[in-house]
DNA sequence: GTCTATACCTCGATAGAC
DNA sequence: GTCTATCGAGGTATAGAC
């Protein structure tokens, strides 16, 4: 029931680049992209081991759970995420969050695997009983606490209206891009993702910058 | 794999309420509360027929499958929001359109059950291969272009700026409408989810409202 | 129209050889 | 560290009595 916080976190950032534990990061990618094209309930572990080109019980001698797999998928995924975000060295504040989220969203349009993932995910991860749920109540709470300490800090600053309503825009800022990229994986030819992320934040900016 | 478009969709209106079918209304409920809770992929039809207070192949004669028996639900589902947004005679048009989304999000609010729901079957059937993924496609679609002609049609009525990027409102309003919905659904207290559509809503007004 | 029984399949995980 | 073999559980759908 409960999502081992942190499992293999470490296992990544120093095993994985030591020794090349090459069959491991071969299963990684194998695990992705099959849960990205049927959601974690519907993968198995024995199809993940033959994209992997080992046998399932090969592939449980380093994951020791299907769980622990999803596991260590998001961890690696969400260190990813992070590292583009807020891997400058500054967090960024005020507007620049979100020309940041733009950007991101501009990334993703060249990761339709991951934005197919998190999609699937996200939703599956709305049951408690899901594996992924406290990941998922995790992810979107320190999203928005992180967009909304942004706009304070704009605030603060004379960027952004005092006026603005800062967990209005926050919450939905986020449901937009998220929204969207549903959207964009179901339909992609009928949806420009960034563009309309875009017009959405310029949109915040003319309704919030003081003075304009 | 493909999915019987209209299925049973004259069962639900004629023959549901005529001699009283019973089973089959108490099924459906049943089946939207097991879907709800964990998803297509996940629900059994033994626990549908558990919950109904039958036995798994009596579900099983009512509906032929576990596909169609989704089928029903989505059907009468949609059938309701429809009846909703359209049901009036008129088919809201320019800001109106925008309101009655801020309407059908507050009825919403009051039905989390649906939400969830909705939440989980769209996000699973983002697979092609997932038995609603034509139903998703087609309700996202037919979402958009309704919204699109509403917008459309308020600019022709000068009630909308010419200026107004129109596919990128609608695109991105139905988005954060949804993606809002999963935030909700997952953490509901940390989440106002009427008032922050109806902030996103009155933002747009004030933007592409001419002379504003 | 509802039941019991069951055929047939697939899955996750374990045991144990190599 | 990887394999084969297998257990035990749980799934959809069908057969056939009532």
């Amino acid at each position: 029931m409960s999502f081992p916080a942190n499992y293999l976190i470490e296992a990544q950032t120093d095993k994985l680049k030591r020794d090349g534990d090459l069959t491991r990061i071969t299963a990684l990618q194998a695990a992705a992209a099959q849960i990205s094209e049927v959601g974690f309930h519907k993968t198995t572990i024995s199809n993940v081991a033959a994209r992997a080109g080992i046998s399932q019980s090969g592939l449980l001698h380093h994951f020791p759970s299907k769980s622990a797999l999803l596991a260590a998928v998001l961890d690696q995924r969400e260190q990813d995420d992070s590292d583009f975000l807020f891997g400058e060295g500054v967090t960024p504040m005020g507007w620049a969050a979100f020309d940041s989220l733009v950007a991101l969203t501009a990334r993703n349009a060249t990761r339709p695997e991951w934005v197919r993932l998190f999609v699937l995910v996200a939703a599956e991860g709305t049951a408690p009983s899901h594996p992924a749920h406290d990941w998922v109540t995790r992810h979107y709470r320190s999203m928005r606490s992180w967009l909304t300490d942004a706009i304070r800090d704009g605030v603060a600053n004379g960027e952004i209206s005092e006026a603005a309503p800062i967990d209005a825009l926050a919450a939905g800022t986020i449901a937009l891009l998220d929204g969207l990229q549903q959207q964009w994986v179901l339909d992609p030819q009928s949806v420009p993702l960034v563009q309309t992320v875009r017009v959405h934040v310029e949109g915040l900016k003319r309704l919030w910058t003081p003075g304009s």
